[in-house]
RNA sequence: GCCGACGUAGCUCAGCCGGUAGAGCAGCUGAUUCGUAAUCAGCAGGCCAGCGGUUCGAAUCCGCUCGUCGGCUCCA
């Protein structure tokens, strides 16, 4: 007699050891339909297997998360054995599930995504057979010599060392796997491949590049229309696309990497920034500023030389060698300690918009989202040991403010000692302990990344969410104890000893360029009135009204309006048409009507029109909207 | 850096198996003077990314270089 007890606290009993399916059977027909696997006492099983031992069970239907994961990795299966049907000689690696979908590793002759249609029809063909896909558990000497023409699987199954070695059987095909799986492949309804590239075995570049091929999956065709819009949206908000469109900024193939930012895109630059000194200056920070070539003694005190030399941008200046600066951190050093400092003058927030040149390797560029030159908006905070915790809070309370400004929410991750690192074992538990009780404080949950912190010291990433619910990591908070350490920082404490001061790291937009390019696809172009590169555009109706627009222009720039004319002899609707496609938040239609009564007529990029506005209600509003950066679109809303 | 795709007018893109470059939008000129998302007509604009090769002949085929995009890796 075998007790299953249920999520409910429900108890049913089998006479023989019922599988997954035989419990969701004795439930409902439908639920037996619905069950992908069940989970027993925590393991994830497949529901054709008997359960021999009393058990807590839970079962995980199609509507599950996890019921997702579990179908796309019997996608990749699906997948793979499409592909070896096509390709005779492909030899199969790993195919795990990512966050969109999955991919599977394989090394075969190099595939483009005209060939996708075809590996999908036979995937489709394989869908229909509805083929059990099955568990067979085998010894390691059975799985060595199934694999013994396949170098790939040899290696991953050499290098298995907890006990059971199982295979996933779907008609012709058997693939080494832990599973578990979908009962059948019927379960796998709507599927897509998506794209391919090489990647290295076991991301090795020394190693053979395989074939990766990226597809995603869904149990609900609706589900799978749904992602494919995703992709067209986030297509369509593509900073490079609007950063053209809008004439903000632009690249140039003698400056790879290197962004030259328009007229336009430095209205919207400067207004940010504009904003981060207010901030900072209300958080009690002082801004400093230091070159950007600087000699190799100080990248080699720093450390730089020997663990980020192959970043850095290298010159000689009079048989010297200098190099270009990848951070800020030492040259804020110097700063620091060109003069003496009391215990009483700490924390010392010192911040520095600084321009940084890292040479990143040319296929990993990308628009404005990894450049080789880009400003971060760094501070450095010197402080004594107590200050620690309320240091870092004080950050995070910055950057949480700063953050909603945008409408982007965050989520926090804690990255420890990497491999490749200085300082003491010392300094490293007192520098994560720091970060962990600040975290701890802040009260946010936050996730913990091993082995992820910078060589200098361990940090807090900060990862915004976009409007199409898109991570990025943006602010980053270091505890550094190496550099104050290695320029042998100090501050006279009141028991007028010297002390060496704590430090930390910390950006809040992170990289500018990275920021302006998240916010450009995160308002889709269509930037808030405060920071819309032109906030007001007038359109005199006909070329009789165009001085009486200008007088109006002039009266707005006075006021500080970033305002232009549409003077040129086109119909309205051109011309209404061309300011909405350029986002102008304020559209002003100038007429003989507006002339006489001395009122306004507006259009805002929500798409009302509201005519016959005073002035004074007007400014009234724009310049609320304004002063507390609103973001909606809707600017005279009752 | 590696793998793959791509690079034609300011932009978006055509250009079949090699015969000497084409459209729409933008620009310019002229006409139109307009009330809430494109008025009409004409004109001009290209060393087909660069270099080399194959060929009687190359945007088209081949090689190299540069750049862009998607990944790998890395990271703000």
């Amino acid at each position: 007699m075998i007790n299953i007890t249920l999520p409910d606290g429900n108890i049913k009993s089998f006479e023989n050891s019922p599988t997954g399916q035989e419990i969701a059977r004795s439930i409902s027909e439908g639920l037996a339909r619905d069950t992908v696997a069940v989970k027993v006492n925590g393991d994830t099983l497949d529901v054709y297997l008997p359960i021999d031992h009393d058990a807590e069970i839970r079962l995980i239907t199609t509507k599950d998360p996890e019921a997702l994961e579990i179908m796309r990795h019997s996608a990749a299966h699906l997948m793979a054995h499409a592909i070896c049907r096509v390709y005779k000689d492909a030899h199969l690696t790993i195919g795990p599930v990512v966050e969109d979908g999955f991919y599977y590793d394989i090394d075969m002759e190099p595939v483009s995504e005209e060939d996708f249609s075809k590996i999908e029809a036979e995937m489709k063909k394989l869908v229909k057979e509805k083929l059990p896909i099955r568990r067979k558990v085998i010894t390691k000497k059975e799985a060595l010599d199934f694999y013994k023409d396949e170098p790939f699987k040899t290696e991953m199954i050499q290098d298995l060392t907890d006990g059971t070695i199982s295979f996933y059987e779907q008609g012709d095909f058997t693939d080494l796997c832990r599973g578990p799986h979908v009962p059948h492949t019927g379960f796998i309804k709507s599927f897509k491949l998506t794209k391919v590239s090489g990647a290295y075995w076991r991301a090795d570049p020394n190693r053979p590049q395989l074939q990766r091929i990226y597809g995603t999956a869904f149990f609900d065709k609706k589900d799978l229309k749904e992602y494919l819009h995703f992709l067209e949206e986030a297509k369509k908000r593509n900073h490079r696309k609007l950063g053209e469109a809008l004439d903000l900024f632009s690249f140039h193939d003698e400056a790879p990497g290197m962004p030259f930012f328009h007229a336009r895109g430095m209205e919207i630059w400067n207004a940010l920034l504009a904003y981060w000194r207010e901030e900072h200056r209300a958080a009690g920070y002082v801004e400093s500023k230091t070159p950007i070539i600087l000699n190799r003694a100080l990248w080699e005190k720093s450390g730089h030389w020997e663990n980020y030399r192959e970043n850095m941008y290298v010159t000689k200046i009079d048989e010297e060698e200098y190099s270009i600066k990848p951070m800020n951190c030492p040259g804020g050093m110097l700063l620091y300690a060109s003069r003496p400092h009391s215990y009483r003058d700490l924390p010392l927030r010192q911040a520095e918009i600084g321009l940084v040149h890292r040479h990143e390797l040319s296929g990993v560029l990308s628009g404005l989202f990894r450049v080789r030159a880009f400003h971060q908006d760094d501070a450095h905070i010197f402080m004594t040991p107590d200050q620690i915790e309320a240091e870092i809070l004080g950050v995070l309370q910055l950057t949480e403010r700063i953050y909603g400004t945008f409408g982007l929410g965050f989520h926090l991750e804690l990255s420890t000692r990497p491999e490749k690192s200085i300082g003491t074992d010392e300094q490293w538990e007192m520098a994560t302990e720091g970060l962990r009780s600040a975290l701890e404080l802040y009260g946010q949950e936050y996730k913990i990344n091993e082995g992820d912190g910078a060589f200098y010291g361990p940090k807090i990433d900060i990862h915004i969410q976009d409007a199409l619910k898109r991570t990025w990591q943006c602010g980053t908070v270091q505890l550094d104890m190496s550099l104050p350490e290695r320029f042998d920082l100090a501050y006279i404490g009141s028991d007028n000893q010297r002390h060496r001061p704590i430090m930390i790291h910390r950006v809040i937009y992170g990289s500018i360029e990275r920021f302006f390019g998240i916010l450009l696809e995160h308002f889709a172009g269509k930037f808030p009135l405060w920071l819309a590169p032109v906030q007001v555009i007038l359109l005199p109706i006909n070329d009789d009204l165009v001085p009486y627009a200008r007088e109006l222009s002039e009266k707005f720039t006075q006021l500080a309006l970033r305002c232009e004319v549409d003077h040129r002899t086109e119909s309205l609707n051109r011309k209404i048409r061309e300011a909405q496609l350029q986002n102008i938040p304020l559209i002003l239609t100038v007429g003989a009507k507006e002339k006489e009564k001395g009122t306004l007529s507006v259009r805002t990029l929500d798409g009302n029109v509201r005519h016959g506005l005073d002035h004074e209600s007007f400014f009234n509003r724009v310049f609320d909207h304004i002063a507390k950066r609103k973001i909606e679109l809707e600017i005279f809303a009752e």
